[in-house]
DNA sequence: TTGTAGGCGTTATCAA
DNA sequence: TTGATAACGCCTACAA
């Protein structure tokens, strides 16, 4: 027996209510089959008297389809991964679903297979993986894990057969920064790179290393220093750099807060920049344009990797659901783009 | 009839494969009620043998609870929102919650009520709204409305009767950092505020000109100017300062992007910092510690923040399932700390 | 165009 | 300790 109070209301109730079936009221709410105008318009009446409110777990139980992505990622702390969220919610948002957020907060140790098996028991329809791809933490991806897994959608890895990944092109970003240094006249370009368990700091190391391969240069070991991505590492680094090269004119650190570090080593030692010293950045976060002097940086479209990532996710979640082959996962990789400010510009000296 | 084939496990093939029922197969899952050892250790077997996961939706659908918070959040581009969220996945996640997030793009405008509904319709168990209080974009909140809802606890907001809030003590940090700068020997401390439409700007103001009315120095309209939280608007907002009181010697950013633009200016008038001119931001945001000179700043612990969120609303939710009655919703405040750095260390010129 | 019956995958109740 | 049975709230055939 049903007590009024403490009763959600149901379809049921909005069926009564209307003098029709559930089903019809089910036809009305979807529009997947032809409903009368009247009759329709009985039912919404129902609806917002009762303040009728769909359950979409139930919904999702016999649709088998829950209109909602898992998005797993890490490094919320930067700037990156934020705005790749940002844009990951704006896509689904447009296109109906809901995002279960899962944060890894030591990304090379946390426990995959918890995650995964808590997305799929949760029955999303598809997951984001936006997890960096440090040390062996990617090493669980492979076709038999993946064939027992809703579709998935990589952001900023290695490319691997079998998957899809959604790619920025960190060595074309390190090329035009490097070779933007080169341009102004700069002779002795150090670089500080990222942590080397960072795909992307092994990416943006290779891009300046063959821009000045190419350029003819030389680009020994002792032009590079490894940080990890804090601005106290940068410090560090440009310390590190200048003693083992007095002669440094230039150097470029694979993300902005390095680079703010080096800027500041510059400070302390009254090195001009970029009169004495030219520093060029990555990320392009919003405060590298204040800094001082202005940071040159190379800016990623972040926000438009999470957006591919929700569509052609999409893309999937549709043709495995309609039964179709999948066809073969693609790469897809967004070029970024450099964003001159004073750090860089002018000769040296 | 069941094809093999594109059907995913169910309880009931664990219950065929183990020769019990399913109700057994639940019980051991869920350890309600007593299950033999020996029957668990066929069941687990089973489940491991045909890679079971229960269905959450479903176990969602009877229990009434779907274990899933709702996180409304707005401005994830700044670095508050974000530490906030980060506390409230790591919390939430040691709950047994899942987080369902939904971004508001512009939280002036967006659709509050369908929001509201897509999470109601979705059966969170409670809602954490983590928009930011902006002109009357929290007009919605009364007792009417919250009753049809889920147990909901607010961030930073405007205390209200009748609801749950966490909050950051924004007077007072504004009190600390002006206190701090009146106790350097500064005479001329300015404002840089936030945009006045933001409950927390104008907290902030309000602590600063409390604090030197207090101190009997005169607060008047010419030593604030409205920024806009961007480091663009502090550079601006400074200019306009020096242009209405020349004598100027401190100033007072409501965030460390707008004290990052009033460095700058500094700079570029050759007005030597802390020297001339001391500068106080809030915020803490981690490369603040790298300006050039080093920014003194406000730290809100924001995730605790989050953390404390999760932890309401866990306690809300519970009573709520146990039928008790909810007691009052409280207000729980945090205090902020001052963390100096060189720009306001030491005695004007 | 509408109604009826059955099922989606679990858990809770009541017997056994 | 275990098993059958009836919900949970919705959608989809199939009939009417």
């Amino acid at each position: 027996m049903k007590t009024l109070s403490q009763h959600r209301v149901t379809i049921v109730d909005v069926a009564r209510a209307a003098h029709v079936s559930a089903g019809t009221v089910s036809n009305a709410l979807t529009g997947k089959r032809p409903v009368a105008e009247a009759t329709r318009a009985r039912i919404l009446a129902a609806i917002a008297d009762l303040g009728y409110q769909p359950n979409l777990l139930a919904r999702g139980l016999v649709n088998r389809r829950t209109q909602t992505i898992g998005v797993v990622a890490s490094g919320l702390e930067y700037y990156g991964p934020t705005r790749a969220l940002i844009g990951i919610d704006r896509a689904a948002t447009s296109l109906g679903y809901g995002l279960l957020l899962d944060l890894l907060h030591s990304p090379m140790e946390d426990d995959v297979e918890a995650v995964l098996n808590l997305l799929s028991a949760r029955r999303v329809d598809g997951i984001i993986w936006a997890v960096h791809e440090i040390g062996h933490n990617h090493r669980w991806i492979n076709e038999e894990r993946l064939s027992r897994l809703p579709p998935i959608v990589f952001l900023t890895m290695q490319p691997q057969p079998g998957v899809a990944v959604i790619n920025t092109d960190n060595v074309l970003g390190a090329r035009l920064a490097t070779r933007h240094l080169l341009e102004q006249g700069r002779r002795v370009i150090g670089h500080i790179s990222g942590p080397q368990e960072w795909w992307e700091a092994r990416e943006r190391q290779r891009g300046w290393r063959q821009t000045l391969l190419e350029a003819g240069r030389e680009a020994p070991e002792e032009l590079v220093v490894e940080g990890n991505w804090s601005a106290a590492s940068g410090e560090a680094g440009l310390y590190r750099l200048l003693e083992q090269r007095p002669d440094l004119d230039a150097v470029f650190a694979a993300n902005d807060q390095m680079a703010l570090g080096a800027l500041r080593v510059a400070h302390r030692l009254g090195k001009t920049v970029p009169g004495e010293l030219a520093v060029v950045g990555y990320d392009n976060i919003p405060e590298a344009a204040y800094f001082w002097p202005s940071l040159t940086t190379v800016r990623q479209h972040l926000s438009d990797v999470g957006g591919l990532a929700v569509q052609s996710l999409h893309a999937l979640v549709e043709t495995k659901r309609n039964g179709k082959e999948t066809p073969p996962p693609t790469v897809q990789t967004l070029s970024p783009e450099l964003i001159v400010r004073e750090s860089s510009l002018g000769q040296a000296h």
